[in-house]
DNA sequence: GTGGTCTAGACCACC
DNA sequence: GTGGTCTAGACCACG
């Protein structure tokens, strides 16, 4: 699949799968009724305990973007995309702003920043798709 | 004085005093034998346990940054500007490779995240300085 | 396990536990992969404030003679017997060097001097194993 | 004088300093009548804070080595020479026996301790008088 | 006043 | 169960 998790970037790991899987809802790579990969699937293809991918899963259901299926497994909610997408900036602006935050009062100039932040855009992209 | 924490930004808070430490050095707003702000009056300042604020301190003296002079307080050393200005740039490109990287895998398009960015870069710059 | 401090001799526990880890892998007594005691039961077998236990380990974490591994424990590193070897000489030569001076200083001749060391020598090698 | 303190040795620098003067008694280069450095003349041969000089000699003064003449300064005492004598095996032998009993548990061999401590030995010689 | 060390005990993330 | 972080508060050495 297309997760992948950074155990030293702050976030807690259950957090980051959380993220990552309402990113791939507002993304489109998970539609309403799409089953998500079993605790134990998922949890092997990370390298991390089973209890810390199900308690992704367990909060994903109480905010309403996965619903269990007895015997079937967990599926993506038909109200998830909307909310998956209303979040998506949100949850993407406030790590934003905070390390902006940072760099900003390091002393760097407007132009270093803009430079900084052009250097990591560039590099990611270099390797990965575009949409 | 110059700092301020942020107990939600996934940083522990002996590491965000620690970062704010380098890049005041790295900003020059600190320099070397300058005194840094005490154990009791940063934590006060913060409103967080001296203990924290010494872990920190103790952190960063074992990196070379700060030495104690005895009974007096901490200073900056000679060779800290370097050092962090060294550190800067990997620090902070660290955080901001992780944010954007999770932002590319969200399905943001190149034009939507740049401009995620600039937003909060003016918020930013709305109300800082501008060096 | 092997590990015993001694409150009265001017060193800091978490140095005197630091100390005898890294004394225990050069000898082997621990060796790359094992895991150390829990810092739980280490300081309840020390009498000693599982902080103190923590601090000495997260100290040989940065030395890199520790390592994580997440909910299990910490494990000796595969560098850390070279490190710990080199280190050891070093280590023990240093505050030898500093009671031998100062029993040098205090006018005792050669012959005092090393009647003294001889005496202790074989008073703790009386009771212990002989290698 | 013939006092030098080292910051690192784990002794307190009041401690080391008391060490020094009860050594310098057993050794006979204090003897019973003499002065002893004021506060602030030893205090700045020693670059250190005078207090911690005056509370190493009011601790000497409670163990009736040094006794004050007023408006003259502080003298060896008539019994301070057997006193000291008396006490210079048993300080040191606890300082040595510490250190050992920490190499002995490091896994060091017999002969290697041995060697450890003649080299120390032989260094501290190379330079220093011999009585 | 300063920092350094230690204790006691809480809560969190993860196995 | 594991380590990591933080709080609260004590005592010590030193200026």
């Amino acid at each position: 699949m297309f997760f992948n998790i950074d155990p030293t970037n702050g976030l807690a790991i259950y957090d980051q799968i959380g993220r990552q899987v309402k990113f791939a809802v507002a993304d489109e790579a998970l539609c309403p009724g799409d089953l998500v990969p079993s605790v134990r699937e998922l949890a092997k293809q990370l390298a991390v305990n089973p209890n810390t991918v199900a308690r992704a899963y367990r909060e994903l259901q109480s905010e309403q973007v996965l619903a269990g299926v007895r015997g079937t497994g967990l599926q993506v909610t038909p109200g998830a995309p909307q909310l998956c997408r209303d979040q998506r900036e949100t949850l993407l602006g406030h790590r934003l702003r905070s390390v902006l935050l940072e760099a900003r009062r390091s002393g760097l100039s407007d132009d270093e920043l803009r430079k900084l932040v052009d250097d990591e855009l560039s590099h990611l992209f270099a390797g990965g798709k575009s949409k």
